[in-house]
DNA sequence: AGCGATTGTCTCTTACAAGAGACGTATGTA
DNA sequence: TACATACGTCTCTTGTAAGAGACAATCGCT
């Protein structure tokens, strides 16, 4: 294992054994602590990223000066730094759905017990942007940062609304298509389901990303067809056909009231 | 090294003729953007950083298709991406006192109606890591991320508990020690409150900032003797003494609450 | 239309950062 | 005590990214 590929990016797969650029170096260290989630040695964090030893303590250095990272207590593990909060709460405040959007989940969940989130599109992945748990005894929430591939969710069904066809291809990879499970979706049903879910201004999915739930997801809007975001209920698989229908009902007013008049 | 400094300073000189590293330019970038709190376009951008086209461009892409920063809506103007946003959250979950300090300070500004605000060193510099605004009609608040000289504030006077001389006079600059009024103060005075605060385990000041308000603030400690931050309120400075108090109380109450045990 | 300012892309050069690796130190463990 | 593995810093080389600048395409203003 060499080359590892890395980053996310790129459409070009470039071998490498060649020299990295730092930003990408940076971007990739920013990347995999988003990933591990934790503070971690400068030693693991470079193999982590495979890079060399000493560019990364380089870099790390200058991202600790900068205030991007920072040690963690024990003196040799970084981690995010206070920086990057305040960069966060910067884009917060720039973004008016995102602002509007959390406080809604926030009701949502709270209104109906159940978990809801806040998805959009990040670089072509379906990011949970904010989740609410919910007040149920079992925790069915995941992490608010987490990608998952966009077949396995009903919010990535309206997310893609409006691309073409090879865009969307573009943007889902074969592995994507492989349920946690192991069955395997076709990606012309995953397309009409695209479709569908357009046409019909939400979208449902039962057990796709673990047995027991299904996920109730609405499309918030930028503009005339331009799906921004969506807001979804996860729900136990059994729950009732009527209870269903009227928190669909709810989520696709709320995610209504989140879209642009435009 | 010619200008060194870079960080928080604006666009000063254009000494140079030096190549500037690309991660550094990029460092200057957030922090342009995180001063200007708003989509810019990219060539107001360069001239922002004091750095060429061409490089701007380039490095502003990387950074695009990283999602670190985004195009705002009209096409031609960059901000804040959600990367940043979920990079933020990561921090905040990491961090269990910014997340109880977030808090205390949301339930301090309900019960008192005061602005109350967290406080904590950034790299040197005093900054607001989270504020809420209070009951009042007029708007004492200012905002989070907002970095103010330390001598300014009562609250940095408790973060430079445990600091050498030597070093607090590192971070206080010439300019921090005049007051926007005009007025100016002594370092060795400022040191002295430094002292005073330690020992008293509190700090009040008035009008330093405006002529209209006074700051109370309490420390939170990370371990013995180390001040993590500060929750502090901002309060008319006609406040009744009696009333300051007990507001003191409440605040040292909450403040030792957030720390840790250690 | 005419003119200046701005935008986004591209090419080419060379100053300099990324990387290999050696070094001294601090661990842990047989 | 030796031995192995990790850490943090340093030096030197060379591949390459930062930057200057040319270019066409827009925009905005008389």
């Amino acid at each position: 294992m060499q080359d590892g590929n890395a980053a996310a990016v790129s459409a070009d797969e470039k071998i490498s054994g060649s020299r990295e650029k730092g930003l990408n170096r940076v971007l990739e260290i920013l990347e995999f602590l988003h990933t591990t989630q934790r503070a971690i040695g400068i030693g693991d964090l470079a193999k982590g990223v495979n890079a060399p030893r000493s560019t990364t303590y380089t870099l790390v250095r200058s991202l600790v000066d900068a205030g991007l990272l920072e040690m963690a207590g024990d003196g040799n593990r970084v981690y995010f730094g206070k920086k990057l909060y305040l960069y966060g709460m910067d884009y917060v405040r720039g973004n008016d759905l995102l602002r509007r959007g959390r406080q809604e989940v926030d009701n949502l969940s709270r209104e109906t017990g159940e978990t809801s989130e806040l998805c959009m599109l990040q670089s072509g992945r379906y990011t949970i942007v904010h989740s609410s748990p919910g007040t149920r005894p079992f925790r069915i929430s995941s992490a608010t940062g987490l990608q998952i591939p966009l077949p396995w969710t009903a919010s990535g069904r309206l997310l893609l609304a409006g691309f073409q066809q090879a865009q969307i291809e573009d943007m889902v990879s074969e592995d994507d298509l492989v349920l946690p499970d192991g069955r395997r979706l076709l990606l012309g049903d995953f397309i009409a389901d695209i479709a569908k879910a357009e046409a019909t201004g939400y979208c449902v999915t039962s057990g796709l990303v673990d047995a027991y739930t299904k996920c109730l997801a609405a499309p918030v809007f930028s503009g005339p067809g331009r799906v921004e975001a969506t807001m979804c209920l996860v729900v136990p698989i059994d729950t009732s056909e009527e209870r269903t229908g009227s928190l669909i009902g709810l989520l696709r007013d709320r995610a209504a009231r989140l879209s642009i008049a435009g």
